[in-house]
DNA sequence: TTAAAACCCTGTAGCCACTTCAGGGTCAAG
DNA sequence: CTTGACCCTGAAGTGGCTACAGGGTTTTAA
């Protein structure tokens, strides 16, 4: 199959796969006579593979170590349950920042009575100080 | 006062500050005999601005409106308040998706009985199907 | 007095995960 | 035979810094 139709399987574009190559984390495919390249069923499998861990948003580095893995059935699974939980404690705490900053946001825009003009705008004085 | 003295009172580095001044969002100051950045308070004030809005991860873009509507006192405020809703917003959908995610990866770790090997590991088996 | 450390300067490249663009080649339909 | 939809490579752009190379200056201490 051709590389749009791959792109359409995985929800990816032609870019980001060349670019997955690139980065040595989807195998290069066979070429046709016309210098197209060429991919197989295997190839679906490891970009949705790799489609499902960036959802996760894990970096491409972690997927690729995890690919490693993949490629080596007797290797240990611990790693892949240490990379997991790493990725948890970082989306855990990406939330608490988020969640204060919803917070933080929500208490500006409280300060907010239009219509007035930039001078006596409570937002950009609480900005302002402190 | 010397950029790293304005970056000690504004936890940033020089390099950020030079970075601001080359991105329009910080008034480039009067230079001293020797050719050193030589700041006013007036420096610290607006970059203790900026600081505050990237803290609320408002883009450079949104924090350089921000500064044009506080140099115009006669400006009307509602961009303002439109500006931090906008805000709000994003910060909210990013938050739901990242708890979603947190669910994913709660449920992916559970899968995993270490010790195994990576070939009946459940977190990969999960992560190759569906 | 001089040498080292601690500042400052400019300009450029690197980070991540793509996306876009320039400038081309190939192929099927009408 | 031309139009449009594909495909190719290589390079540059995105955001918000950060780091580095290769210099100059100033302060401190031996």
């Amino acid at each position: 199959m051709q590389i749009g139709q791959l792109a359409k399987r995985t929800d990816t574009t032609a870019e980001t796969i060349r670019y997955y190559e690139r980065e040595g984390l989807l195998p290069a495919p066979l070429r046709g006579a016309n210098g197209y390249r060429d991919y197989a069923d295997a190839h679906v499998q490891r970009l949705r593979f790799i489609r499902r861990c960036r959802v996760l948003e894990l970096s491409l580095a972690d997927i690729k170590q995890l690919l490693a893995i993949q490629d080596q059935p007797q290797a240990p699974c611990s790693e892949v349950d240490q990379l997991i939980a790493k990725q948890r404690q970082e989306i855990r705490s990406k939330l608490d920042v988020l969640r204060q900053l919803d917070r933080d946001l929500k208490q500006l825009a409280e300060l907010c009575q239009r219509p007035g003009s930039a001078s006596d705008c409570g937002i950009l004085g609480a900005l302002d100080e402190s």
